[in-house]
DNA sequence: AATAGTAATAGGAATCATTACTATTTATTG
DNA sequence: CAATAAATAGTAATGATTCCTATTACTATT
């Protein structure tokens, strides 16, 4: 893979960050660096560096938001602010029931905890 | 809520799979048994169903699909045939551990498992 | 069993995120 | 430097989903 400025300041940004940010964020923060950059490019960027491993894709919901943490985690999502936070949980004997119960090979687990967080716990009303 | 024919039929035909289906897969379904259902018909009374809890929705990657397993439970997802298989697991202790260790008010656990089923686990070297 | 009020519909247009296409630019290598 | 192949900007196309609107159908009241 031929080096690329466009990348090498994607990547800044993303790792400039913990808020999991969309294509779109990352795009408009580019731009700002960079005003010529296409959103195409920030798209094709963003795959590039999670085939080599720098970033991961999450989805929230049907849209992607990439995470440059590469140590194994998983996601709290509060849905009174709609921030990720990321936390390192041990999933191995979750994942070792799997295993064994349900006869699956286990190589990836995903696991999105929703509910509120901290600093709003006060705002916490009823769902809709 | 008033009664409606159609949507009647996609709730039927969503109990009756355990293939957590898309909404193209649902509509072109009840197209065999009403010829002239909208695709937008479809999304609006998942979306109802799902509101008044009849259905609940999953998100395979960017596209969402639709299952009627009221119970708690999670999923796993086969990477070789692509399949959604229900599982109910014990997710209290992760849940709590959350909800100590990083003060969060966990509301709803979701989790998937992405691996090999055993079905296809023979088939698990060769990826094409 | 006609009427009025209103919820639901079909069909198509609009939207949003993402991907594909193409002519041009740029990094790499000899 | 020049050759060449990969990456880019800009834009068109795609796919899933939502929105819009004129029409239809259900429900309660007469």
């Amino acid at each position: 893979m031929r080096f690329s400025h466009q990348r090498e300041i994607i990547k800044e940004i993303l790792y400039s960050t913990n808020s999991h940010p969309s294509a779109d964020w990352v795009y408009n923060k580019v731009k700002k660096v960079m005003p010529s950059i296409s959103l195409g490019t920030v798209y094709r960027n963003l795959k590039k560096l999670e085939e080599i491993g720098s970033i991961k894709t999450i989805y929230d919901g049907p849209i992607a938001r990439y995470d440059w943490n590469k140590k194994p985690h998983h996601h709290l999502k509060c849905r009174v602010c709609g921030e990720f936070i990321d936390v390192e949980l041990p999933d191995n004997k979750i994942k070792n029931s799997v295993k064994q119960n349900f006869k699956f090979d286990v190589e990836d687990i995903d696991m999105i905890f929703t509910g509120v967080c901290d600093k709003h716990y006060n705002k916490k009303q009823k769902k809709e």
